[in-house]
DNA sequence: ACATACGGGACGACCCGTTTAT
DNA sequence: ATAAACGGGTCGTCCCGTATGT
């Protein structure tokens, strides 16, 4: 009986992950219980034996993705040649292949919006997990910004926005919209929280 | 024609607006045919008089809400004082109020990733309806940006995914990921394409 | 005002005489008033200025196609070489045409059982419309037979069951099942309520 | 395997055989999902678990009901007295009592031309029901016949033609129409595929 | 304990027969 | 005679329990 004291454990781990995947892939409310127990290898039935609800399901396979998310990022950038981080975060965030494929990119470009009108434990732990990413991104921020911050949150906010343009978006302008994304998260990156050099005066007052 | 010329107009026109509020405001998922006519004070019988499916109404919905917020931005550009018309129109899709109410605002920051999803038809109607908006925000680009419509692209992924994170944001986060994101914004719009004065080399070579 | 006294009675034999078709085609359940109507070149809302439901209509229009089958028969049976009146009679129902255009042929053989179970209204009014029929080809027996009406009825029971196994038979076996109907239909013609020659003991008694 | 052995399978051949009565008294298209179930002693929510689609089950079913006929033809003339096989199997069929319950008896006199109608795959399957039907009843044709299929199926569409005429007849007539389709049955079976000794020449050249 | 097999209702989009306003 | 709307019905699917073993 003991002699599998962690296959449950182990079970759990498969839907948290398969459900990131799925969920990513096809929209929370298109994916059905059903469907995330076939794909996991399993039944239906087998469901509540682990998760109370589809919603508890829902936000710890979300807050896992976002958690990968954030540890490919910190790999990004520790791997990075000096001075190099932030653009080798944008560049892997906003990488072509995840266009196509939001079951691998970031829960929050694949979902956005259904993830605001979850019930508020759920929200509450995505927002969570989010703060992370925005401070992971925040180590990435070169030198002098006055409010890396700020920094890392307008970038993550203009990569998520770039994606999710990326995506609605005619195939033949996918290139042009993640270049333009990349070279304004770059930009926000550098610029924002700066004391104020040639930025100049017009931002707003 | 027996019935007010244009009644059928009317209601169809009264479909078209309702579903436009309640699909921001629901998703499209989770907004029901029946629910959709019940807004608009008719029942569901009626609804196939009028649309082929659900999906043609929803196309049609989007669509129309796009306009309707590419008519709004072009109205601020032009009501703005001289130099302003960026600000104006980053000011008005990140005010606080639509943070709380999607369903006013910006249909693509409301739906985000659930349009990708769409079939193709849909789809393109979108993409179509982008390229008015970010066309009609490069006219408020400031002079002497080399690509103005590039730095347009770039504000408005930046601000539908400044109003995703805030949306998500708990409470209290809000109001700062708001003013991050219209900080972001304004550098974006005056800095992208620009010839390159002091945003460095640091950018992407 | 009466410049078109007969307007709306030609609409109506418009709308049976499309029914008639459009019925024994489909099946009286797959057929809908609006496709009715639309196949008349009219629109849903003039159906109940002729018909009270669409059970009116149903018994009109096969009472009509039965009268019109009947008036069939009973000209084969005229035009027919002395002698040979049966024969036309039965080569014509059995057409192998009819077999792939129910909408031509005769409404028992289409409809059948969808007609057993509508009201009784309209089953009676059938009933009358079966007789005429049987009393119709009874006037195609070969003299001799003791009970004509009995005879007619056999045949045209046969013809039914035949036409409907044909519909339902591999293609390929179609043309089989046809000509044992039609030796089959020809012989009860011949023998049914014959004094007894030949047909021997074996019957029932 | 958790639950009895074949739980599952009993429940499914509860459906079928619940499917197979209602079908055959109602009409398939009057036979609703939810009907079907509940008179299962299930609900609409099981139904999709067992089959693919109800076509699926009306198929399964309707093959089921004409088996369980050719299997009680077959007992009939088994348990026939010598020489009395065909008069068995069509006093059987022709009982007065599947007149007014059709759900009891053969399934292409209760649903005929609806059968012509179903997709391919489904008539497929009754067409082979149905020969086999066919080659039991010729195991009840007198020798002698040098076609006893042609004999059988021309018996076999003459018993579905009087029972469906059977059906729509006015009550004081059905016992008649029975008497006069027994006859021609009968005739039918000692007649066709005979060597021609005394059905003369008439017939068909 | 852990997973399975099986079932229950409610709701999804879509369509139908019918009625009312014009 | 039309145009427009109404409810209720169809099949199919979803999320979720519960009975049943291993």
């Amino acid at each position: 009986m003991r002699y599998e004291a962690d296959r449950k454990q182990s079970t759990r781990m498969t839907m948290v992950e398969t459900a990131a995947r799925v969920l990513r892939r096809d929209g929370i409310a298109a994916a059905g219980v059903t469907s995330l127990m076939a794909e996991a290898g399993l039944t239906n039935g087998a469901f509540y034996a682990h998760f109370d609800s589809k919603e508890a399901l829902v936000a710890e396979a979300i807050v896992t993705a976002l958690a990968k998310t954030r540890t490919a990022m910190a790999a990004k950038i520790e791997q990075a040649p000096a001075g190099q981080s932030l653009q080798s975060v944008i560049s892997h965030y906003l990488d072509a292949r995840h266009v196509a494929h939001p079951e691998h990119g970031c829960a929050i470009a694949a979902l956005g919006p259904e993830l605001a009108r979850r019930p508020e434990a759920t929200r509450l732990a995505i927002d969570d997990a989010i703060e992370r990413i925005v401070a992971t991104i925040a180590g990435a921020i070169p030198e002098g910004s006055g409010d890396p911050v700020g920094a890392a949150r307008a970038v993550f906010a203009s990569m998520v926005g770039t994606m999710q343009l990326a995506r609605t978006a005619h195939p033949r302008r996918i290139a042009a919209v993640l270049q333009a994304g990349a070279d304004a998260a770059m930009v926000l990156g550098q610029s924002i929280g700066r004391p104020a050099a040639c930025t100049g005066g017009g931002a707003r007052e």
